[in-house]
DNA sequence: TATGAATGAGGCTTCATTCAT
DNA sequence: TATGAATGAAGCCTCATTCAT
């Protein structure tokens, strides 16, 4: 029942993990704990399912970007996924920051390395086919560090104030850093 | 008791949180439940003070870090900010995890908040101080942005093989990434 | 469920409220610490459960006595209400003893102030009804003292021999000074 | 020592019975643990030393108000005990109250009977001094039940405004209540 | 298929008491 | 004789999971 997934992630959301009891999401739902039982086995199959939801959700979202933003120059496509990005991160942050939290216990991580290489390949793409606009020699890595060093930005500003993954100075800020690394600058083109 | 912060340190790391009882955090010490709670009245006391000591220890290192490179040239501070801090996450990297997991509970985030403010403001001296070598105008945002991107690449690095965040080619791929940012580089072209 | 109350009765009576323990109050009950959590949310709860049963016997026996007594003399109901309050003291004593002594802690310190205050005003009034009898100005102080004074006989008699709060003699013997302290007997030289 | 008992009242009247700590206690009197354990073998000892005080205490001011009211009549030394029981139980109420919560456990039962037979003895033998005065035939038992309805009223009154026991118009109502009782207005020589 | 009462293992914490110094 | 750190048994309570209806 997807009633308990919701369920689950306003529980998760509103109380947090530790007080997430499967009693309290089943209630919230609607139903008994042995109609969840009935469609997630445990409780972690519960998480699990949540987190697939959050992380294809974010996959989704990517992809809609990139074919957004076909044919656009790397500027405009750098910045759209970090705006995806951001706004993903921005969008119910308490329920991502639970889940990534469980992410350790569980074979969820490979969840999210699988998300995360899904992204990078994105990205590795799009440097290659903007590759006349890059200006470092290995593309491959350059889009896993810009990737992650991304998401860590993205982290550290969830902490902060809640407009600020929504602000649009601050994604230009963020888009030009990379785009330095990226020794966009650098380009033969700038002489 | 330092012998209870350590055994609290080493079921951590071997048996993850959930695992984690004060009974067997005492036995491990080779003390008893009542001695542990007479150091730490509570488990989440525990957790802060493991917290407090790592927190502690990073500190010094990127202290250490920056008094040994004293007058040397950007690239070089850059270097060794960045050694530090992988090798800080690279050691003891289960416990590192466990007890970031634990961070959003208790007022502990302020814990992680405030070390990330002093390493922002570290590397914030450390880009004024090098200015003629800096090629972005807001230092303080670049600081910001360079600082969490580089915890980001050092929590991905961190879930692949353990021996990258000690591989030099690796740091010095990461560290010219992050001088690229600045725009180290482009400088020259500025004239 | 009532058995779990009944238990936990059994409990206090044969081994006092100091060893008291939930889970043996469920396992006398046939059930598990569980099911007695899911009906009374804590150890206080339960008692107070207890107390109440308690309180609301002895105020419907004082009831019936009243009704029973309907129509009669002073002296009639007086001594029906002395014998009411003595066969309840006399009822399972051992668990009025170790209610009365959780009192001071929990809010029941009310149940037992409403209590006495509900028998004062049913004394009071039975004395109003018989104001041709009492010689006393101040019914009410009259009633309040009466009340709290044959209670305070009735505790004394508790810890002599059990018989004794049963034996018509003794019952006689304290209605009789009851009855003198309302200047019953004086009343005659009143014309 | 004798700051340790002070110190086990002061925890005991400030606390309540299932907080006061023996560490507490110690502490409180400037003492360490082991020392407590020196002059008291356990909890129980203490508890069992300070009810010998309070009791001690209310045998001697007995004494004191019968020596003070020889030769006079039987209403100035009913008077007098009353007050003396009233101030007594004023005094340290709360102190009162949690070691009479502990009596039923402990052989202290015995010093609380022992300490009412004395009063009753007192008593008995005050009716017997001033037989003229009063009514009753059997005055072993009138003794004892106005010992222990007095004591029911002090009790009672102390759950209200605390200065009650204390109010000379209180007392006099209840010392009237008490010659009532005991027939003295009844006698020939009232007429 | 849905319900929700029942289960019970196990966690955290307290505190009277001991004993080495 | 005083100290107070150490002990560890034992209590209260929670909650994921089961299963009879």
């Amino acid at each position: 029942m997807d009633s308990l997934l919701e369920a689950a992630a306003q529980v998760l959301e509103s109380e947090g993990f530790e007080k997430m009891t499967t009693t309290k999401v089943a209630l919230r739902a609607g139903a008994s704990v042995g109609s969840l039982y009935q469609y997630y086995p445990s409780k972690d199959a519960l998480l699990h399912a949540l987190f697939e939801r959050k992380t294809e959700r974010l996959r989704a979202r990517f992809a809609a970007s990139l074919a957004a933003t076909e044919g656009q120059g790397l500027e405009a496509r750098v910045r759209a996924l970090i705006e995806t990005l951001f706004l993903e991160k921005a969008t119910r942050s308490r329920l991502g920051v639970e889940l990534a939290r469980q992410a350790p216990r569980l074979e969820k991580e490979r969840l999210i390395e699988r998300l995360s290489e899904d992204i990078h390949r994105a990205v590795h793409a799009v440097l290659d086919a903007h590759a006349d606009e890059v200006g470092v020699a290995d593309r491959e890595l350059a889009s896993w560090l810009v990737v992650h060093g991304v998401v860590g930005i993205a982290d550290a500003a969830m902490l902060g104030p809640p407009a600020r993954l929504r602000d649009p100075v601050f994604i230009s800020a963020v888009t030009e850093h990379v785009l330095d690394a990226l020794r966009v600058a650098r380009l033969p083109s700038a002489r």
